[in-house]
DNA sequence: CGTATGCTCAAACGATCGTTTGAATCGTAC
DNA sequence: GTACGATTCAAACGATCGTTTGAGCATACG
């Protein structure tokens, strides 16, 4: 069922799976350790033992989908012909590995976890991510300068923040996403990537 | 100075007012009545006296606020040209007066604490601002679609979904909106607008 | 067989939480 | 001045939090 976790996993990555689930319903503070050990079926200790705290853990969740994400970023940005790509195809780069990952179930509640992290402006938190990912964000930011010339520094910090806002907030929303019976996954999810895509280029782009 | 609160106001006020910033800053379950009433200066039963509970006292902070701003969003709606406003003034009666609460340094700590209860996915909280204020959207929307007809119903709510992400996250943000040192408050506050609506224009009509 | 190592467990630690209580204090009308 | 409702106060309540402890169990190696 859907509460449960893999019983035949190690204690390590059931604890992961369950805090990234909980973190998503209830926040950081909210999932307490006791609850997410039941839930995970484990001991209350294990947490310590195996992550050494509670923030520890956090950071754990968030490193082991970001350090996939983002490398899914960079090699489809890094894929796209040099110095010749276009605003749709860099955007692609950007959003398609989100959008799979969040795709399937556990994935789609990291988003949520992701769009809490944003909202909570905790700057432990922000540290970890620019320190981690921040060259990401950069490689994909001077792309966007080169393909929109026309608009300055600041024009161009605005833009890529409210676009920010607007993927953090769809990608974490509930139904939205959501596929309709009668399309298949993979066709809903290049259909979701248009819209994403369209709506980030028409606010970067416009004159 | 800026972490005080004015001593001359009630109790009652004091506690809102404090409120508001802790919340911003710490979250709904970081701030604890301990840390909030001391840092009111008041005794600390006298949330449950005032509120009757600290949930009660959430919902207070947001309905000081939120009344206010979304009779001013209304009242500029209503004043258009009924039927034959343009998509920008539309925007502006929505847009304008967010801005001019998150002008003033109390307003823009609530904006804050908006975007976290986005995040935060509480169905209580959904429940209550939806059942608040729901009319004041749906009156929007249907302007959105009747002058974006060329886009059908999901089409309309998944753009208008995304740019209420973006303008949540742009209002919560940090500096982005922030004044520089040489233009006014007013000019700034008119650049903001601009800004936002401009962006928000292009999401929502483009092909 | 003995023992070292990695892991799990129940139990407890001190701290902090939201809430309640009952007495003390204030302001006001009689 | 006195009585009374409204408000403030210090103190305590039970619950829950993250973390630590030390014993117990398993598996692998000599």
């Amino acid at each position: 069922m859907s509460t449960s976790v893999n019983s035949t996993s190690s204690t390590r990555d059931r604890i992961l799976g369950t805090a990234e689930k909980m973190f998503a319903q209830r926040g950081f503070d909210g999932a307490s350790l006791r609850q997410l050990t039941a839930a995970a079926g484990v001991n209350l200790a294990a947490v310590n033992y195996h992550f050494g705290s509670k923030d520890k853990l956090v950071e754990e969740v968030f490193r082991r989908r970001l350090d996939a994400l983002n490398a899914n970023r960079l090699a489809a940005l890094h894929k796209l012909a040099g110095g010749e790509a276009t605003l749709e195809q860099v955007l692609a780069a950007y959003i398609r590995p989100a959008l799979e990952l969040s795709h399937d179930g556990s994935g789609a509640l990291f988003m949520r976890v992701m769009a809490r992290a944003f909202a909570e402006h905790d700057d432990t938190l922000r540290r970890f991510l620019s320190e981690n990912y921040g060259h990401v964000m950069r490689q994909f930011t001077s792309e966007f300068a080169r393909l929109l010339p026309h608009l300055d520094k600041p024009e161009l910090y605005w833009r890529i923040d409210l676009v920010t806002g607007a993927l953090t907030h769809a990608m974490s929303g509930f139904g939205m996403i959501q596929r309709k019976g009668d399309v298949s996954e993979q066709a809903h999810l290049e259909q979701t990537e248009q819209h994403l895509i369209r709506f980030a280029a028409a606010g970067l782009s416009h004159p």
